[in-house]
DNA sequence: TATAAATCCGATTTATTTAGTAGTATATAA
DNA sequence: TTATATACTACTAAATAAATCGGATTTATA
């Protein structure tokens, strides 16, 4: 599962949104953007997959922006990994239902092993939500604050 | 980490001279590509990547063909997925030592994340051998023969 | 020594995906 | 009514994927 521009820019807003979650704030996209180095018009489109997938939602106009329509404990990143990048499984036949990939779906001796892998990196994309993420970065925040003040 | 047809091919053709290698048996690339569906000028790209690789071996001429180099026992699958699709790794700041990616890489979230999906997928296919596949191969014959003898 | 079988190698091609950019339409608060 | 913001569609350039082409070279053997 590689992770694209359009994934990280993605993974990057939500975080973003996620940190202004408290009191339903609302984010324009220029902000977003601008403090996560996303091309603006480029981030709109991925704003709007988002936005089409009920992860977020959106008000027009002065005053506007986009928000979280659920909690950051209750987004996990597999979820908008998923949304952005597609299938978690490295090929087709490891899928549940298996899409046919090989000739002989039935007796590939490769097919397992790619269930294997899609089933452990859904197990951590899918066991960590926002707010885990939203923890560590406050605790890796502060680890280098700490480094600053020694130097 | 996708898997694409070009690495498939791969797998599939060291699998098959993982099945001729008792006896030091040499393989034409026309049987490799027919048996395996795998159009042959393209597969010709990829026999001489593995033999960059050190990885097979081949006989021109007449009763020419490829080999492995080393016992199925002894090659990893992580071993071929690496040379044909490259790093494992979802994302270049996962690798060791991490690569520039995000503005500020020594506080980013979802670093950590994705060098635990790389140490997952890294232990499962480096963690199964090309003998490992043949029997696994030999079972899913045989019980798909049994399939086949019920009905 | 000619011939057929096979690998070796570079270039070209076609299609798809990625990473944007452009332009316009629409909604809304002040 | 105007400035600010999202919504939506289309377009483009570059990279990558998946071959395909055309030969050059090596080698067993008839
Ligand atoms: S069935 Fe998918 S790799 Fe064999
Ligand atoms: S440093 Fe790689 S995703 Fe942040």
């Amino acid at each position: 599962m590689r992770i694209s521009y359009k994934g990280d820019y993605a993974l990057k807003a939500v975080l973003h949104l996620a940190n202004r979650y408290e009191d339903g704030e609302v984010v324009p996209i220029n902000e977003i953007a601008a403090a996560n180095d996303i091309p603006r018009k480029f981030l709109e489109q991925i704003m709007l997959i988002l936005k089409g997938a009920g992860l977020v939602d959106s008000r027009r106009g002065i005053g506007g922006g986009f928000f979280l329509k659920r909690p950051p404990a209750e987004i996990r990143l597999g979820e908008v990994v998923r949304l952005i990048e597609g299938d978690i499984e490295p090929i087709a036949c490891a899928k549940t239902p298996p899409e046919p990939c090989c000739a002989e779906i039935g007796s590939c001796a490769f097919r397992e092993i790619w269930a294997e892998v899609a089933a452990a990196t859904a197990a951590i994309v899918d066991g960590v939500t926002f707010a885990d993420i939203m923890r560590r970065q406050r605790e890796l925040k502060s680890a280098h604050q700490g480094y600053h003040y020694e130097i």
